[in-house]
DNA sequence: TATGAATGAGCTTTCATTCAT
DNA sequence: CATGAATGAAAGCTCATTCAT
């Protein structure tokens, strides 16, 4: 009959979807949004390039949707932040969550540090990020409460400090090739704020 | 007499290939190397696209004289380490080394990170860095011995962390758009480390 | 039996091919031929891309069809041409199959004449005319004929004026954007013809 | 130095964008706007399909500058029919005036008039057109004035049926093949407006 | 029958680079 | 030195068409 749609042929459109954006993060981490074109991206998801404009509007597309990935991974964090009643216990969530699994988020990482660094990346992306914006306060929100409950004068900074600090050992981890002490360096924080 | 000719028409051209480097900078910094043309570098340099060609090989020739300079930019720090006396005295001038004038040298940063991000990015100036590899190994070696002088139990792990922990700052100064409290993390930061 | 079953698939077919028919006329009239594509056809149709090629070979199928169709149109007229004995009818005949129904041929009208119009798009059906050139040729004898029993001293010219100028008023209907005074018109062109 | 600017270039710059905007015409003529590829505009000017965007920003930009230069081209008439005191003389101007080089102005009628027709044609080129339309204004009126000068009873009817007849001929002209008998055409509604 | 998946070829446009002046 | 002209290659994207289900 002429309209019919099959149900179940959204599986395989989800899972090609999820090959090609696995694919794109890969290129992208390797030569960056503008340094990867969809032919490679492509060429790594072994299809053609055609196929692409089937699953996705546009090679812009793409950033959209790993923003959003990015902002709702952070989700369980926030929860945990928001109903833990120890302090020590919340900064030793922020900390494992942020350093945990670097091995495997090296593509997504590296690939994220990239479009942040560049102004151009940040305004492509902007739009879907506004609908975060409340998230990312409840963010601040939370972290500020919990350098205030651990007694430190100065809970902005502290914060801020500390980000500085997670996010500079995520980046030498990525910018070291693989032989960064990962282990030594997350113990030696974790005694610093847990003594 | 014609020597001089030649001296001056040098002085010219060193003018103007700065020109065009500073320029240069300020589009990578914004779109990356991959989504800067020439014509966006000549554009800002006020020229035409086709000067660029009398001032430099090709596009990538950019990326192999930014390497060059970076790396040069660490000789007097380089020097300091090896000849200062006092420890406290060498790591003071490394945390000041790495913070200062982070304002001015923005665009460079912005650029070097994604630069080094990029898998390719690094491989494209690799050649560029074997050169100087001689130079980076004196730089780690006099990190240690720092470490190794204050009297760390672990002085590569030492060294690591602090690198991560500048990098981080600096990072996080890039991304936070102009109102990172700079002053008061590195404040912080020396007090931990000259009590 | 079976016939029957055939007979009624038939009948669903040429429903549905006559559904393609009208939808793509509709996007031809707006963006031309080769401004539309099959999956507009489709969408305007609400049905998949591929179904179009159950019932059509090719884009170009369609050409071929509607060229046909638009000379059997014709023959209703041809044959009024033939067999009516008073000129005067005749011309009247002729100028009312022209003219009548403007509004409701509004589509087809505005494709073949992009179509006659592009070197090209003649060329593509060319070989579908071949097989109705006599049928012209019996058009355009009847047309002469018809000057010549109303007395006109050059029947060609008086026919390829006549052509013209009910040319000239379907082209400035389809432009004018539907305030066309047709009526004012027609009744103008009828009076000079049969006073 | 840096920044001077060579005037006379700007001769080179028009004379092969005329070359451009003739080729463009032809193969517009031929395939229609939306058939012709800028690959097939370079073939036919003999230069590479890059060039074309060294003198034009886009395909689309062919459309508004053949728009502007065909409003442009009615000045001459517009001029004759507001000055000329007999009216008889101001019919013979008209058209002569359209049906005159039709021959050399082939190309560039065949494409207004499949631009025209097409619905998204003219809204491609309404902005341009917006600017005009003062000048589309004062034709009407003159055509107007005309007929009524003539002592017709219903001018706009008149200048609609005139206007009708001579895009007919054009037309026919156009779709005829090159045995169009023109002469007397014209011979004949010369004799009919100017007995 | 009717659909979504899939693709090669082609389209518009951009870019790094060269060349004549 | 400095420019505009010029181009081959490749980018993002579309399209007519085929195929498996």
């Amino acid at each position: 009959m002429i309209g019919v749609k099959h149900n179940q042929e959204t599986i395989v459109r989800g899972i090609v979807k999820e090959i090609f954006l696995k694919s794109a993060l890969k290129v992208f981490a390797t030569n960056g949004y503008h340094g990867s074109s969809v032919a490679d991206i492509a060429k790594e998801a072994n299809v053609s390039k055609a196929l692409f404009y089937h699953y996705f509007d546009s090679k812009n597309d793409l950033l959209v949707i790993f923003a959003k990935q990015r902002l709702e991974e952070w989700n369980p964090l926030l929860e945990n932040l928001e109903t833990l009643e120890d302090p020590k216990a919340r900064i030793k969530c922020l900390i494992d969550f942020v350093l945990s699994e670097l091995e495997t988020r090296a593509d997504w990482l590296r690939f994220l540090y990239m479009l942040y660094l560049s102004k151009e990346g940040i305004s492509a992306i902007q739009e879907a990020m506004k609908k975060y914006q409340r998230q990312f306060n409840r963010l601040f929100a939370a972290e500020r409460k919990l350098y205030r409950d651990l007694g430190y004068a100065n809970p902005d900074d502290e914060a801020t400090y500390l980000r500085s600090v997670l996010q500079g050992i995520c980046l030498e981890f990525l910018l070291s090739g693989g032989n960064y002490p990962l282990k030594a360096i997350k113990e030696k924080i974790i005694k610093r704020y847990l003594p």
